[in-house]
DNA sequence: ATGGGTGCAAAACATTTGCAAAAGT
DNA sequence: ACTTTTGCAAATGTTTTGCACCCAT
């Protein structure tokens, strides 16, 4: 295959030693595109519409490795609410319990003061962290 | 039934209005003593020693109403590491990405900071957050 | 050429539901 | 007495697996 002109999420596989395929680069496209952050069967309908013949089985294993890879983050807001968010910075994520929408707030620092304690206190040594904020948004408060 | 000497448990449990039966005051005692952050189906197994006939549909109908009312905390870590913490409070949660145990860190103190943001810039009202710290506990990293 | 990726269908696993009997207030 | 909770079994939903074929390197 040429190899002149990659798109971003090919040159991301490729960083992460992976293969590139047609299903891998279109969902790895479709999340880092997506602000909302959609389930394992949003994914696979969403993809469906350009790949018709896409498993879901081929979803959850790809997922699942974008996660090792670091190349996504999985957003498990709940038991039952889990998505998937192309960015794998860190960045707080509001959740709301009425609507159950999942925002971002990309201007969240890390919060340092957790990390020396964790490390200092119990040996733990951090690399990455995740922070929810759970709520009401502003939508669903003027209700 | 007599109602001079309540637990700790049932007294929680009446001032969620909820109405007190064995298998709520042990599920709760048990998640109260633990130190552990057990699945639905761990509860199950201790339940089962003490109350053998509870069944595992009990035990998601009172971890989700525990939940809702407060008085428990689910700790979703991953999609696939669901946990249940007797202490509703903020607290952080140091998981490790090798032996997948969960530590709690008690002295962490809320991020205010977010909350005020999320009001400021989203319209957000915060009532509850969850902080995860992943990597690795110190007796992983001495492997 | 070869190792890894994909789709399929089945298997395994997890969660929810409806209902009758039991228990709490 | 009334209402809620429980246990059961079935139904539903979700995730994983094994395998043959295909594709990227």
């Amino acid at each position: 295959m040429g190899v002149c002109f990659l798109q971003p999420e090919q040159k991301l596989l490729r960083s992460a030693s992976l293969k590139v395929t047609p299903q891998r680069t279109a969902i790895l496209e479709l999340l880092r595109e997506s602000r909302e952050h959609p389930s394992v069967d949003q994914v696979h309908r969403m993809i469906l519409q350009k790949y018709p013949s896409v498993s879901l089985a081929t979803i959850y294993k790809t997922l699942d490795l974008f996660k090792e890879k670091g190349l996504i983050q999985e957003v498990a807001a709940s038991a039952r609410q889990v998505g998937y968010d192309g960015n794998p910075g860190f960045h707080p994520h509001l959740v709301c319990k009425s609507c159950k929408e999942i925002l971002d707030m990309p201007e969240g620092k890390l919060p340092q003061e957790y990390i020396k304690e964790a490390s200092k206190n119990y040996g733990f040594q951090v690399d990455s962290q995740q922070l929810f904020l759970y709520g009401q948004c502003a939508k669903c408060r003027k209700n």
